[in-house]
DNA sequence: TTGTAGGCGTTATCAG
DNA sequence: CTGATAACGCCTACAA
């Protein structure tokens, strides 16, 4: 049994050397004879004896703990990019700290002060959103090196797809299929949340369709939140639109779940997806493979772990290329050819 | 423009004060005038002054910092109940440490170790599962408090709902529709996760179908792990068993994900919901009222807001209830009552 | 109400 | 390779 308080002193009384060579020794620091280093770990080991995290960070200045800032937690992509994240931060001794802005959008920035007041974190992860340039100021002064996911950001070390890119991709799988009337679901209508997204995602679209010469009808067209609710609700308008209206013989959806969400109002109106009407989404969430849905995918958990990798490391943020991260077309069974028209 | 060190020392001299007046002071302690206080803490946020974290904890013992130890944060009950416990940690001036055991059940001692050595936290909430009896040793000795979260712990502080009734609940529902052939998709085939909600859930939905007279029939039980894609293969394997026996008129799944797994499965093999067969879950997921998916509601959020209260307050924790949380029906879509068998 | 001074438990800088 | 000995920056009895 391990006593309750064993420091660094006892463990360097029980060796009979000096707790700076302890201290050496636990951490592999260069400078101690292995056979010391051996003792001095069973030694420890047996004792029980673990650092004390605020000692070892006041003196030493590093925390070991990176915090990752998030708008909310309970979206996919969000929580697949914090389990990389975690990951490979745990790999590597750290902790991880995370500050979810979810319903206190208008504190933003007091909650990205907390993060970074006192010290208390050797890397920031920006998780989804870009920084207001107070915001930056505050962060250069901190001193704390940031890494940014999901949107790329100008003089930052960031890790996220080509936004526009990936509607090229989407467009051209439906354009190829024949589909020629194609909707919009857009995004951006959160209230905590960056524009930047939705609305490289829309321009995209748009060039795209330009590209082809097509152009987006208006009543193709829908907006909603991230969120599957926010989809379903806007597809139910869309559907109720096209009681009047001709209908798109497809639509994108700015993501999967808002996919989910369209779909759903579709078919609660009558409407069979891909027969009457392809669907898609962006991410390939967990879901979109049972649901058999179409979709541009980025790997969330990897762009998490790279995103850990180069908060850890000063030399990889360094040679980090500004490139964006591949993304990929997964055909499945929410669309398809569209039918003749009668 | 603060300047990049002030310290507790700076802001004492510029107050004309002593170092120990300035820590009480911006501390809101006692014993300190209300003007010394005011010129205090003007001059502290004019300076910049923030406490440096290290030294404070080292110096008090507190760390302000609460850790949760969570199987995955890609799941909604998970992520929801994180969401919550964040949400008061930030309000009451703590900060959230995360441990997630994705992919590294076997770790799990290390990591469970990893989160309280070094007393980096000042209180642990487990979510999802039971501890094992080294596990609560080793807590008791390192002291630190701890809140239980989605499951009953005997003697450990905890939050849930209760998981037999919840399927009372369920069973009782379908009944009262008039199903009588009533199947069960069971949870339990996850590597890292305990087994304890599940088989509960499992033992009381028999108990339900015992209290009713009924029976589940081995070709109308499924099992899978807690996710759509393992769902969406148990709902297929059923649906081939069942061109050969005869089907159920409703199925229970043991959560959301998998019941909206289920319905996908059903759905491609062109079975409708409701009309052919009812589903309903448990949880009330995000996506669930757009899906339109019946379930037994628990309050993931709430459960994390009242455990991070919990965890907060030792008082709190004595007079904590040792009742489950209620849960609650939500009838929607994807249940109806049986058609006429032919 | 305020000041003084001794920790808190490591790490890091020097000598040896 | 190893051992003293300052920091590290704040908190908290205790004294005034």
């Amino acid at each position: 049994m391990p006593s309750i308080d064993v420091g660094i002193e006892e463990v360097a009384a029980a060796a009979g050397v000096a707790t700076s060579t302890v201290s050496r020794a636990l951490r592999n620091q260069q400078g101690v004879s292995e056979a010391t280093r051996q003792r001095i770990r069973a030694l420890a080991a047996e004792l029980g004896y673990v650092p004390t995290s605020a000692a070892a960070r006041l003196a030493s200045g590093r925390t070991h703990t990176i915090g990752v800032l998030v708008p909310t937690m309970n979206r996919w992509f969000f929580s697949s990019v914090l389990e990389g994240i975690d990951e490979v931060l745990h790999a590597a001794g750290y902790d991880l700290m995370v500050f979810s802005l979810t319903g206190r959008g208008s504190e933003r920035q007091r909650l990205f002060d907390r993060a970074l007041r006192g010290r208390k974190l050797d890397g920031l992860i920006v998780l989804g959103f870009p920084l207001s340039r107070p915001e930056e100021a505050r962060l250069r002064d901190a001193g704390v090196p940031v890494v940014a996911v999901g949107h790329s950001v100008p003089g930052v070390t960031s890790v996220s797809i080509d936004d526009r890119s990936v509607m090229e991709t989407a467009v051209d799988h439906l354009h190829r299929l024949g589909h020629r009337d194609i909707g919009f679901l857009a995004g951006g209508m959160e209230f905590d949340l960056s524009f930047a997204v939705p609305r490289m995602r829309e321009e995209g679209f748009h060039e795209a369709l330009r590209t082809r010469g097509l152009m987006l009808r208006p009543e193709f067209r829908g907006r909603a939140a991230f969120t599957v609710e926010s989809a379903y609700a806007a597809g139910r308008h869309l559907v109720e639109r096209w009681a009047i209206t001709p209908r798109p013989t497809a639509m994108v959806a700015c993501s999967d779940e808002m996919a989910f969400g369209l779909i759903a109002a579709f078919r609660e109106a009558g409407l069979r997806v891909p027969e009457d009407l392809s669907v898609m989404g962006v991410d390939d969430h967990d879901f979109s493979e049972s649901f058999g849905l179409t979709t541009v995918a980025q790997d969330a958990v990897g762009h998490g772990r790279m995103a850990a990798r180069l908060a850890l490391s000063p030399e990889r943020r360094r040679l980090a290329p500004s490139e964006p991260v591949p993304h990929e077309l997964r055909v499945r069974r929410s669309t398809a050819a569209p039918r003749q028209r009668a």
